[in-house]
DNA sequence: AGTTGTTTTGTGTGCGCACACACAGTTCCA
DNA sequence: TGGAACTGTGTGTGCGCACACAAAACAACT
């Protein structure tokens, strides 16, 4: 069990060559005889060299510059935890010379977006984190990334087309299964459902529809309570929209509202609560802070948490591993599907990001 | 927003020393003038000097040696999980010269404990990771470890009294309670509700009593429906168990029971299945094999995850940062209560450690 | 053989820090 | 007054790697 760790030096002894020739033959700089390059390769073969990343690091003293592509946190609270992840890497890997910096687009803005995107391509950082929350948009951009070989890493929602180093989120569908699961567990009269959808353009949104997709699955082989579920796509923006929501509260026999969006759940729980809470189980995402006032109150019975701040944190730390220490970051990182109470509230809350 | 970060160079030439003179100041080292040391304490008050942990560990080319006390592994599913984090942070650790040793001792040995607490400090190692689930037993040990300044961590069970570097684990009192409000959810009839210790000296084992306070507390001031909640103390290795726990499953109006271990939840979910599940809830604690195969059937409800996998891994990563970067740990680092249900598992099975 | 150009190889330096060691200055006592 | 013993201080080396640069080897021409 000896923990006497492989040396550039070692190698290059072994080899019979000088450091230098196989620093080259190991960043494939070339200028190497064939003869010196077969030598060291045949070493190598023998022998696991693992690079002494910290080394690695202090040595080649580089600075990086990775620039986050993500919707403008100013103008939605689940953006704005998304940022406080980007803060937090900032924060931690700061020292390592590592410079983060936003670039932020408008939530609905797909002009915005290619905008935005091409001005991170002009900027030439040494890495991208970004949500592609517009499929269709997003493709070409990646190819773009791609062909400046520029490393990027997708979180939120994934494209895999895109060829990512790294996908961080969750898994969608299992996230609306989680979801019905929640909504059936201890229901025991029969009545309806409903899929609330709050967003401009549904059928751009992969992610909610997979979501929705989800919580139908779950129903499909259970029956004990019998339920009708239907989906509402409203648009917030609309002006009829309030009047919408209202309708949809009297529904007869509503028995629990699922909405796939972090925003709009705080909304729905806030009608909820102004005429009385009748036993309509309300499901949502995230943490965020309308969202926790309102699961507190008991009007959001769970929320499911997708983490935003602990997917754009990771995001970095998966950029940063690759570009400084050379690891290769899990092609796809799958978040746990957490779910919040009341009473687990405030445990994740004070946990921060681990 | 220079990056440019300050060196032991640069105070040494703000103080007018040399580097040899700052360093020695920074570690304490005695063998400097007054003088000396108050010109370095000034600029160092003035600027905020953060060292390079990079190049740190690579100056000090230390080996630590860091010995895990916990029961025996092979003895219990929840300690194997534990040693499954151990053996994580080992491979991370490995190659920055950690050697991570685990001294195993008896579950239900006191004397065990105390043998192989002996044994650790005469190994004197540079850190010491343990769950002390012997009060009575732990802290004299953690005044010796003290007295030969062993750093040391605990998990799993805090014992404050102790002042570890740092606690990992869960508020077992809130842990109750989010127990009890899964309990709670969803339940229409009145009825009686279990809280199962399966332990071989309850009074012995805070742990256990806390979660039973924490889950009586929250049915204080509910009444929705109408509970009455009694607590069962069995001794797994008493001969009469089995019987004792058919009785319980026959209690009339029994709508759910609470199961403080995680090990005796899959016990009782098997009786539940083999009599037919009848609407008795059942909540236990953490992710052991048995415990997800009924999850998975549905015999169990929920679990609590505390995690022994990742609160093992990080106890040592705190150790290490200690050791190695000099960086302090946090005091208390609570996890989150983590809800698991049949439609999240797989997420948290696939997530590994983050 | 000499010059130039090209490829290959080796050496040196620096990253920021820890730590050993050497040197200068002081004290103390024979 | 010389030397030992000690104190304060600065310099030097090494950690393992990346990378610049110098040196060497070889080739291709005058």
């Amino acid at each position: 069990m000896n923990t006497k760790y492989i040396r550039i030096k070692d190698i290059a002894t072994l080899a019979g060559v000088s450091t230098g020739t196989v620093d080259r033959v190991l960043h494939k700089r070339g200028r190497v005889s064939k003869e010196a390059t077969e030598k060291v390769m045949k070493i190598m073969d023998e022998i696991d060299y693992k690079p002494n990343p910290i080394a690695r690091s202090l040595g080649s003293n580089k600075k990086y510059r990775i620039i986050a592509l993500i919707p403008d946190p100013a103008e939605d609270p689940y953006w704005g935890q998304t940022n406080q992840g980007l803060v937090q890497a900032q924060t931690e890997w700061a020292q390592y010379g590592i410079r983060i910096e936003v670039y932020p687009f408008e939530l609905f803005g797909k002009e915005s977006f290619k905008k935005k995107a091409q001005e991170v391509l002009s900027a030439k950082p040494d890495g991208v984190l970004t949500a592609p929350i517009f499929y269709d948009e997003a493709l070409p951009v990646f190819e773009l990334f791609k062909s400046n070989s520029i490393p990027y890493v997708l979180f939120n929602t994934n494209i895999p087309a895109a060829h990512p180093l790294s996908f961080i989120g969750q898994d969608l569908f299992q996230s609306g299964k989680v979801a019905a699961e929640l909504m059936h567990f201890g229901q025991h009269l029969n009545g309806k459902l409903a899929i609330l959808h709050l967003d401009e353009d549904i059928h751009n949104s992969i992610h909610l529809l997979e979501k929705e997709r989800g919580f139908r699955e779950y129903f499909k082989n259970k029956s004990d309570p019998q339920f009708e579920i239907n989906e509402y796509n409203f648009n917030p923006a609309n002006p009829a929209f309030p009047d919408q929501l209202q309708r949809l509260l009297t529904v007869p026999q509503l028995r629990g509202i699922f909405v796939s969006t972090s925003n709009g759940t705080s909304l729905v729980a806030s009608y909820l609560e102004k005429r009385g809470k009748k036993d309509i189980r309300l499901i949502g995402y995230d943490m965020l802070a309308e969202n926790l006032k309102y699961l507190r109150s008991g009007a959001i019975d769970f929320l499911i948490n997708q983490n935003p701040k602990r997917q754009a944190f990771l995001g970095i730390s998966h950029l940063v591993n690759h570009l400084m220490f050379k690891e290769k970051a899990p092609v796809l990182d799958l978040f746990p599907l957490e779910v919040i109470t009341q009473q687990n509230l405030d445990s994740y809350l004070s946990s921060g990001i681990h």
